[in-house]
DNA sequence: GTTAGCACTCTCCCCTGTCGAGTGCTAATT
DNA sequence: AATTAGCACTCGACAGGGGAGAGTGCTAAC
């Protein structure tokens, strides 16, 4: 069976009248509200073909069709009109990153909320990943007799920070010089770049404060590890209970408690390194637990490095015109809002 | 009407039967369950005393009884029994405070999730106060050429930080200059004591670079700002979907909404200064949206002073007995915890 | 003061019938 | 050969009715 015009032409309806209404759609609607200039006998045999191919389902006998994720799939790639943004949402997109915030930490997190207001789905963003980052400044502060504070600050404006702590003999003036000898090791180094094999190296002189350099050399580790998922932000979470296919109290606890696995989001979306928006439909996804969504990916860069991720999460019912422009213009927006904020 | 012991023994098992079961208690119920050898005709006459005492609800006429908000307090007041932890429990707790991290941001995310964990319910968590806490580094770390990063370190480990810009002429040993500067105004304050007026001064004579005065007292003030509601600290938020009585979405919905309100928590929590647990049920509380929950609170304090506040929000029908020993314990434990970290 | 007994009330659940939307098939039309 | 009108059929949604069950309040007896 071939797929003419015609048959494209009526997925195209039933698609867009399924995503704007989440009720199946019956011959009879689209004959009337799309005018195709055939009635709905034979809109009803082309749907019916249309299901044989494999893009429309029945949920039972005697109801209308809906999409299949294959229905949906097509649908992305060939049929659906992506419609730019309106000048007015991308004003008030530029608008807000125009008042720059001086924490990166905030720019993410606006980042996240900014897209679930606009789409209405759930918005995961990752901060930007540590590897490509440069290491600009070590210190080890001293906060009290006991306790001393290691500090790792990056060109990108990212903190790390990890209390350890200080045998009795050792003095402010000790680790000041520590400090000193750290930065000259690392300093303007990436942090891929970073060997602890020098570290080790005079950890093996010092004899003396051994357990000290152990608990340096651990805080250091754990602080430079890239996988990190405190580098996760959530927007809109609860936006999902707006669509009635998560009305069901057990789908929407599965997806709430699937958002709080900070370490499953960030496995989910740091592999995506192609730069543009792609698309995720349904049963595409890997995961079982995200079968029922889709989840539309950008990336955003520093100076053309990809540096992190945004997303968002809907339904496989997804107004993936609007997604797709939104995810586009903030991918964009943000890699530039970056770029000059940290680049010469 | 008097409040003889029979009455509060019957109203003491109808509040453990509805806690347990969400169902409104009937009074046959109570004849069998906790054979309180009277029969339930008389049970019947004491349950329409202790209604029009206020204590119990009818939700219509022939269901059985619900306790009122009155209740409940009573309730918590004389009636419930205090178990404690098991020793299995405190075990538990105890361990996972044994090992330490060395980070104060993780105590605290892993005390709210504890928190939901031992109690199925919701568990918000405030980080530690600012106005308290001591000043022990600042500096100005340059990014590159037109940036640097503002870094402030307490006493409690708790960086803050900001990046400003930096204008052309200004070289790394200039930042350097100034970091001692500020330094030397603020180390050992408490931010309370941090007042601008030494920094205005400077910046009067200091003409040539007045901007970036300008911001860096900018950015100066917005890290000490003591009401940072990103110290809101969440666990467990989707427990309150285990309980039928929020099965309906909407009410779900709402309280995802309110979750999400990080500066409406850091206000209703924020003022609870008494330490020991207090106890608010339903329409105790003064706002209108929280009106159907039971919120236990605890506070934690540093060397005997409080410092942040511990809080479970659940429905009326709260296991108070559970929480409320939970929260003491953890109150206690946090305490104790940060204490022998950051005290001498 | 307590209790057995009874009439009454109200919810829940199941069953039933009806309505409407939608389908698939067939036969007639273009 | 493609399209369409017509029709029987299917299925879910919804409303109404009735019985079961849980619980109450009241009264009269203990």
């Amino acid at each position: 069976m071939e797929l003419d015009k015609r048959k494209l032409r009526i997925l195209q309806a039933i698609i867009d009248d399924y995503i704007a209404s989440a009720e199946p759609v019956g011959s009879r609607t689209i004959a009337k509200k799309y005018d195709m200039g055939i009635s709905s006998a034979t809109i009803r045999n082309e749907m019916a073909d249309l299901e044989e191919m494999g893009y429309l389902e029945q949920p039972h006998t005697s109801a209308g069709r809906i999409p299949s994720d294959k229905g949906y799939r097509l649908y992305v790639d060939r049929l659906m009109k992506v419609k730019g943004l309106s000048i007015a949402e991308a004003k008030y997109i530029k608008d807000i990153y125009a008042k720059k915030t001086n924490q990166l930490e905030q720019v993410i997190l606006q980042t996240s909320k900014l897209l679930s207001s606009l789409t209405n789905y759930t918005a995961v963003v990752l901060g930007p990943k540590m590897d490509r980052v440069l290491i600009k400044h070590i210190q080890l502060v001293p906060i009290d007799k006991r306790c001393a504070l290691l500090i790792l600050i990056t060109n990108t404006g990212i903190t790390k920070d990890a209390v350890i702590s200080v045998p009795e003999g050792i003095d402010e003036d000790y680790l000041y010089r520590i400090s000193n000898m750290l930065n000259h090791l690392f300093k303007d180094k990436s942090i891929e770049d970073i060997k602890l094999e020098p570290l080790l190296k005079i950890q093996r002189d010092m004899v003396q404060n051994r357990q000290f350099f152990n608990s340096l050399i651990d805080a250091l580790t754990t602080s430079i590890d890239v996988s990190d998922p405190s580098e996760v932000y959530l927007g809109g979470a609860t936006n999902i209970l707006n669509y009635p296919e998560y009305h069901d109290i057990i789908k929407a606890k599965e997806f709430f408690d699937l958002l709080e696995q900070k370490e499953f989001l960030y496995k989910l979306l740091i592999r995506s390194e192609s730069s543009g928006v792609s698309v995720t439909i349904g049963q595409e996804n890997q995961y079982k637990e995200l079968q029922e969504f889709s989840i539309v990916t950008a990336t955003y860069n520093m100076g053309g490095k990809t540096i992190g991720t945004l997303s968002i999460i809907g339904p496989t019912r997804m107004e993936y015109s609007k997604a797709i422009s939104v995810m586009d213009f903030m991918g964009k927006t943000l890699s530039n809002y970056l770029t000059q904020l940290f680049m010469d």
